[in-house]
DNA sequence: TATCTAATGTCCATTTTTGTTCTATTTTTC
DNA sequence: GAAAAATAGAACAAAAATGGACATTAGATA
């Protein structure tokens, strides 16, 4: 074989075995709705015919669709309008922050996990991990979560569009039901005073409520522009959070004040 | 091919792998509403011979329509299938079948609907109704029902990979708090004898109980292919049942005996 | 270490896609 | 309405992608 074309270790990545290798592909098309043999070929390190062979094996566990040149995952239906998550702000660092949320998600964790841009990230960073459970309000999650080893379970209640997040009462008895392990919230603002805030009552009311119901670590992923903010409902006091995943673009003050108060933070490279 | 003429290369896309470049046309022509033949040739860099079979592809999805130099988009047809329901047994008489059950709804109802690929017609057909509620099990409810001025309630529940539908103690619980006007319910069985079946124990129960919290119409939806068959659960006899849904392709004197037991029977012509 | 097995790669026949050329059709212009 | 221009289609050719058969390699096992 013919590997070491040039030197640029770093952009392919260093020989993974295959299971590895299928699940980077896995969740290569998970963020990207599309793949191509030769891009993957290239990022993998393997030949397109190993590339192909993976594909083939993925279609079989129904998480994508082969055509001409690479394949689609098969539930990203039109990749456009729904999740266009393109005129999200602060994109790449959500999607940073998602994969370094997921970093701390240990083999057989219940998850509570409330809607949000950035949240719905973490979803997309779980390939690999076994045995878990995922409690979320976000009503997309399970476009987001096939093919993955886990138990999903949706709260209920009122749809609420822009957000694709579940709200109201039905969502606050649903969470009552159940209990986590840790639980990873997307919120708006994060200030020292105010804690952690949420524009909408009802929002913020689920978030709560997510709180309240984990046992164990309370990991907040929020990207830079939420610090120092402060927004309408409360959710809870700075005090709950135990992780801060957040990007690097924030004041280094401030960080200094969090980790005098016990928080740990950890910060997405992208 | 004289690919590159000039250096802007910027400008047009470098080499897309066919689905993708369909997929771009079909993201175009739905901003655009009209393309042409030649501006598509010259942005995504292939000849207009293959933009020309790119279009004929994409009409026999129903996408588009073709017309003298590019084409428009058809917007008059149904949403697009955002689920691959492609390899659903029966999908032409199961249109048919969400079309007839949706005309059985009126504006300002309150409706229970579980989950089921029958079922999901039905969210495709409500366009024009006014201030409606629907409450159902079908997780992806929400993708079916954009941009329809109806307000969404999702029950909570374990999400099930191959139905997308909502299952267990939560669902229920969901679903004792709410009552419907109306319901519809898709079923795996229906038989003079043995009543409404499923062959899924929880989906059965979930049937169960928005059968239970409707105190008007209960609706079966079923495409023919379903009578006459008994699965492993009971939701309810078939007294319970004041509508049946269903195509055409069934037996006569089938009909006589359920009519007989007071069930309106509409047949839905595709 | 020798041996086996799974994974990967190479070579080549086959299929799919794309392009070219030429002719037919449709639209535009006068 | 006829000629000119633009667009479309059919048939074949070229290019790209794919899949199968067999060889090679890496990792595991005895």
């Amino acid at each position: 074989m013919n590997r070491d074309k040039g030197l640029k270790l770093s952009n392919s990545e260093s020989s993974l075995i295959p299971v590895e290798r299928r699940n980077r592909i896995h969740e290569i098309i998970r963020n990207q709705g599309i793949v191509r043999v030769a891009q993957l070929s290239k990022l993998l390190d393997v030949t397109e015919i190993t590339i192909r062979r993976d594909l083939e094996l993925l279609e079989k566990q129904n998480i994508l669709e082969r055509t001409h040149g690479g394949a689609i995952h098969s539930h990203h239906m039109r990749r456009e309008p729904l999740y266009s998550d393109k005129h999200a702000l602060h994109q790449d660092e959500k999607r940073a922050i998602g994969a370094a949320a997921a970093a701390l998600v240990k083999d057989g964790d219940t998850l509570l996990v409330n809607s949000g841009s950035t949240t719905l990230q973490i979803f997309r960073h779980l390939s690999g991990r076994n045995n878990l459970r995922v409690i979320t309000s976000s009503a997309g999650a399970f476009l987001e979560t096939q093919g993955l080893d886990l138990e999903l379970i949706l709260t209920g209640g009122i749809y609420r569009e822009p957000s694709h997040s579940l709200v109201g009462p039905l969502t606050t008895l649903s969470l009552q039901q159940v209990n986590g392990s840790k639980c990873f919230i997307g919120v708006d603002g994060i200030s020292r005073k105010y804690g952690l805030t949420n524009p909408l009552m009802l929002g913020a009311e689920t978030a709560r409520t997510v709180v309240e119901q984990t046992h164990g670590q309370v990991i907040v992923v929020a990207d830079h522009s939420k610090l120092g903010v402060v927004a309408n409902y409360m959710i809870a006091p700075i005090e709950k959070i135990d992780i801060l995943v957040t990007d690097s673009g924030f004041n280094e003050s401030y960080r200094k004040e969090l980790e005098e108060l016990g928080i740990e933070i950890v910060v997405a490279s992208g």
